[in-house]
DNA sequence: TCATGTGAAGGAATTCACAGCC
DNA sequence: GGCTGTGAATTCCTTCACATGA
């Protein structure tokens, strides 16, 4: 079947995601064909998952052989909607928004903007990538870009002038709701959300609501203590983690 | 109940540490008491969430009032494995590895030691966070620590005069599974990996397996492309987000 | 014979609604 | 009355096993 309203399970995006990073990885090693195996191996799920998860958004595969590397990788791509270019801007530029802003998202992924609450900031000029030379075959040395820091009060100009489609958000925990309000207040309906949880709720978590921001959680601190747990659970292998040890 | 074998789970287990967050944050602006509303809000979840959550650790709730704050961080601290030390070595110090270091990951967690794989960082002297005091109630200026970042050739030795609980590691694409490896072989069992998942997959993703080195994931990446993919789906209201318009 | 695509079974998480206690 | 704790219902996800088609 084709998709229909694709109700794509959520689990199954998130796997997507790994899958188009296998496929790039073996079309750029020359591999043309590849199997759910493989796929499943290279993005640390289950075959059954691979199969499932593809199935959702068509039938590429070819019984008894596999998949076609370079079709995948399309398919994938215009699925996740990574066929349009994507502008972000990055808000704090502590160590963290410089880390982001050095890494490597892909090319469908522009970074337009630069801002800061803090004065200190302000006014700083940074390296961002070059963007991706459209059509240019021609191995062109990639024009580098700086990009001055601005204050919070230049934004709401500043995406009536461009489109910008999200931000990636890295201040300070105090903060941080204030912040996304602005964010959303100027008109920014996307944000990658590093650091706690948005407390005014007014944008919904990962709700896929009418026209409201949509907030995407990066929560370290949730990953780190998750890891702790397991920690705990398997260095005491037969006995529970001191929970609790209450009567009744 | 109690928690017998304990088989919290694992949705469950990521939202405590939210709860946790939230308690804190209560207790430290002076609140009492809280109830499944305020701190589900605070968590960026649903009410019955939180009270099918805390119910798994036991019932320190009262009925008709709600929860004391101290009594639950306590709890939540205790439940997550945070009421002992986690000690932990940063593995790749560009960018991305300062920030880690500068971020506030909780008393528990302290950084012991640096490591990088390139030789211009091998040496370096870098600033870490204080370690907390134990029992000194006196204001005592906390006392400011660098550590010298090692090459991974030193890393076996290390572990075995250092106890390491575990590694944050964010090198390099490139190299990320084999440094893991190495990490592992040095008799590290649990590993934060920022960057694509770890594919020799002799390590268990997310298996809590014998004695094996668990590893959990910080994907920057697929939490960018769930929010393009998010956005892409709000934007055409209707429509399904140009998948596929093959026949059948 | 091979590996995909898929119905169906099983398990996990969310959500509801209300009983129980303050 | 108010809010927690919890069975029961629903929905979602995973997993299996096999029919399908190259």
């Amino acid at each position: 079947m084709t998709d229909q309203n694709s109700p794509l399970p959520s689990a199954s995006l998130s796997r997507l995601a790994l899958y188009l990073r296998a496929a790039q990885e073996l079309e750029q090693r020359g591999v043309l064909a590849t199997s759910s195996r493989e796929l499943a191996e290279l993005a640390g799920v289950q075959p059954f998952h691979v199969r499932k998860d593809l199935a959702y958004l068509g039938r590429f595969g070819r019984r008894g052989q596999g998949y076609a590397v370079a079709l995948l990788r399309r398919e994938l791509t215009r699925s996740l909607g990574l066929n349009r270019r994507w502008q972000y801007i990055v808000v704090g530029l502590d160590l963290l928004g410089q880390a982001l802003l050095k890494a490597d998202w892909g090319e469908e992924f522009v970074c337009v903007g630069l801002f800061d609450p803090s004065p200190q900031q302000q006014g700083r000029r940074l390296d961002v990538p070059a963007l991706p030379q459209p059509f240019t075959l021609g191995q062109l040395p990639p024009v580098p870009r700086t990009l001055r820091v601005r204050p919070l009060s230049e934004l709401a100009d500043f995406v009536q002038k461009q489109a910008v489609d999200m931000a990636f958000l890295c201040v300070p925990t105090e903060i941080s709701s204030h912040t996304a309000q602005q964010l959303q207040q100027a008109g920014i309906r996307g944000i990658l959300n590093f650091g706690p949880a948005l407390n005014p709720p007014h944008l919904p978590q990962g709700g896929h609501e009418e026209n409201d921001t949509i907030v995407e959680q990066v929560d370290f601190q949730v990953s780190l203590q998750r890891l702790a747990f397991g920690l705990l659970r398997q260095s005491i292998p037969q006995l529970t983690p001191t929970l609790l040890e209450n009567p009744t």
